[in-house]
DNA sequence: TCTCAAAATGCAAACCTTTGCAGGAATGGA
DNA sequence: TCCATTCCTGCAAAGGTTTGCATTTTGAGA
């Protein structure tokens, strides 16, 4: 940054004014195309570079976009990632990422500092404990566009990008009983979370939608996503009298440590206790053995929320609807829950 | 960004000049305590945020770090974020991401924006295809600090965090021999990625060691370093007609895929091929069997890499020597390479 | 009441760029 | 030669903040 030049280098080398130099550089009619040339040259010669910042100050605009997601070291939240820069990239835009590590406090800050480094928007993804939303609110009253991803913050106002989980657990769970499972178990995720919720209603109604008694005890929760997370939830359900048939996990990582206790256990995949994840991780087709589950369109959810976003900051004052898109996931059936 | 009060508005409303403002708000002592009262909670009230902009502008300071990643959806590269975040963030530091996706265009163009967005440094992994280093001198040139990480540019003058990748193939490669393995072979990773060579050298040098002879056909390279990238060249090396008893994966992901075949195949591990994997990518215990690996410290790398380099930015013109850090890899056993 | 030092505040420049408006130079025609 | 255009160019303000220096205010002491 220290020796980068100005316009006003260039302006006192040529002995004009500094806004002859703007705008010849920016090819303006009123200037003479002699001075055009010489400007043009100099400034190529010099390595003359726009302060981005001297714009931003100008314009009221930085072309940064603030991203909070709980954790970036998940497949999930990474490829939404690449979604939103492949969008913001060709734009002009840049992502500046912020990690809540699933705290809400965390998460507070983290809107108070980007906000305080003037991002002309959000994308947020929220943790688990986030119940209140006055953070967010926060970002309409000055006017800064938000747009939610993934997880669902109910009764906000703002624009949303969802993956309708409902949906995908049903279709999880339907597939499972169309291969003859009768006791379907479920290791569920964190309490409060939405899409957690969600994902375990689908799985309630469609059970019920077959006359399959809810039994509570083939409910379980994890804490977290990771594959260790999965290991106990496992564990508690392979104690019940009567065992399952099937896994339905709330994600793929939890389904990874599902199968090793599984593995541990002697049981056999998918002859006694067929499984099923969510998410389709990378993972998932190289797992052993390979696991069924609920592909999401990660990447298309960050390229729609980016683009969702970019619009709603070009046009600030439009009065207008918040956009509610709700993806659909798809049911990909691999070895995990394949009857023979 | 369009609503925010300045101290402008809280000198106009207070009736006093912007300077007394500024001033009273970072409690200059020439400032009269009840005129500092006066107007701290007049910022309170109207929620008054510095303007980082101005700031950055004035001090030629962005406070932005720009990173340039090959990707950002492996655990290897994201978890060495976590750790450049968790360095920057209590220092009131902003990452900035982007994404090289492997191309040696991408990653020029990515060093042009976040050059002209003004951050005040580098962090950069560079790709496969990077042998000219010559947009990386220009940011010495133009006096930007720039910290290298992982991936080595032999010859760049800069600082560098690395990993003692030939170390830790011999770890590997020593480990499989005191196994008991006899014809080691080599998924090598691709050409003129100077980790990938320095593990390679690793493993050369550790069978020569112990006198055993390089086979060039037990060597075969990979293309990419995903899952899928491992599939076509452990069936190469099945194909031989005196099959390895041993797989050494230039890292985790190739040997997951490595797996997959032999497990295709029959072929018992660790008893017919021990496997051997780079990385301690989390899906490596939980993989069947169990990935024995080469655990790298990332989090620390990423640490170390972003601690040198605030120190860079903050001390700009001192004279000093690039510093070379190499960091330890380690060897850890798991199923896949156990003898028993 | 006046003086003077000390205390408190304000002015203006700097960081870099854009842009409306004013003004100067050049050119054409009479 | 002079006037009226047209064509170029420069001034200054704006965006928000900090800070050296100048200026005003305050209060004490004479």
């Amino acid at each position: 940054m220290s020796g980068s030049v100005t316009i006003i280098d260039l302006a006192r080398e040529l002995k004009i004014s500094p806004s002859t130099v703007s705008r010849a550089l920016r090819d303006h009619p009123a200037i003479k195309d002699q001075t055009k040339v010489m400007v043009q040259e100099l400034a190529k010669k010099l390595g003359y570079q726009p302060n981005a910042l001297a714009l931003s100050l100008l314009y009221r605009k930085t072309n940064n976009i603030g991203i909070i997601v709980p954790e970036i070291t998940s497949y999930f939240f990474s490829s939404i990632i690449c979604g939103i820069q492949d969008v913001l990239d060709p734009e002009g835009q840049h992502a500046v990422i912020s990690q809540s590590n699933e705290s809400y406090e965390t998460e507070k800050r983290g809107i108070d500092t980007l906000l305080s480094s003037r991002v002309d928007g959000f994308l947020i993804s929220s943790t688990f404990d986030t119940t209140d939303y006055s953070h967010f609110e926060k970002l309409r009253q000055n006017n800064i566009p938000l747009v939610v991803f993934d997880r669902d913050c109910e009764g906000l106002q703002a624009d949303k990008v969802l993956v309708d989980d409902y949906d995908g657990a049903c279709q999880a769970v339907e597939h499972l009983i169309s291969m003859g499972c009768k006791r379907i178990a479920h290791i569920a995720g964190p309490k409060n979370l939405s899409i957690a919720e969600h994902r375990k209603n689908g799985y309630i109604d469609t059970l019920k939608k077959h006359n399959i008694e809810i039994d509570e005890d083939l409910i379980v929760q994890s804490q977290f996503f990771q594959m260790e997370d999965g290991i106990e939830p496992a564990k508690r359900l392979l104690k019940l009298k009567e065992k399952p048939d099937a896994i339905f996990a709330v994600n793929d990582g939890i389904a990874i440590g599902t199968l090793s206790v599984l593995r541990e256990s002697n049981i056999r995949v998918p002859e006694e206790i067929a499984v099923i994840g969510f998410d389709n991780d990378p993972f998932s087709s190289f797992s052993y053995p390979s696991l069924s589950t609920i592909d999401q369109p990660t990447y298309e959810m960050g390229m729609l929320a980016a683009r969702i976003l970019l619009k709603a900051i070009s046009s600030p004052d439009e009065e207008r609807e918040f956009r509610h898109e709700v993806l659909k996931p798809e049911l990909v059936v691999r070895d995990s829950s394949r009857r023979k």
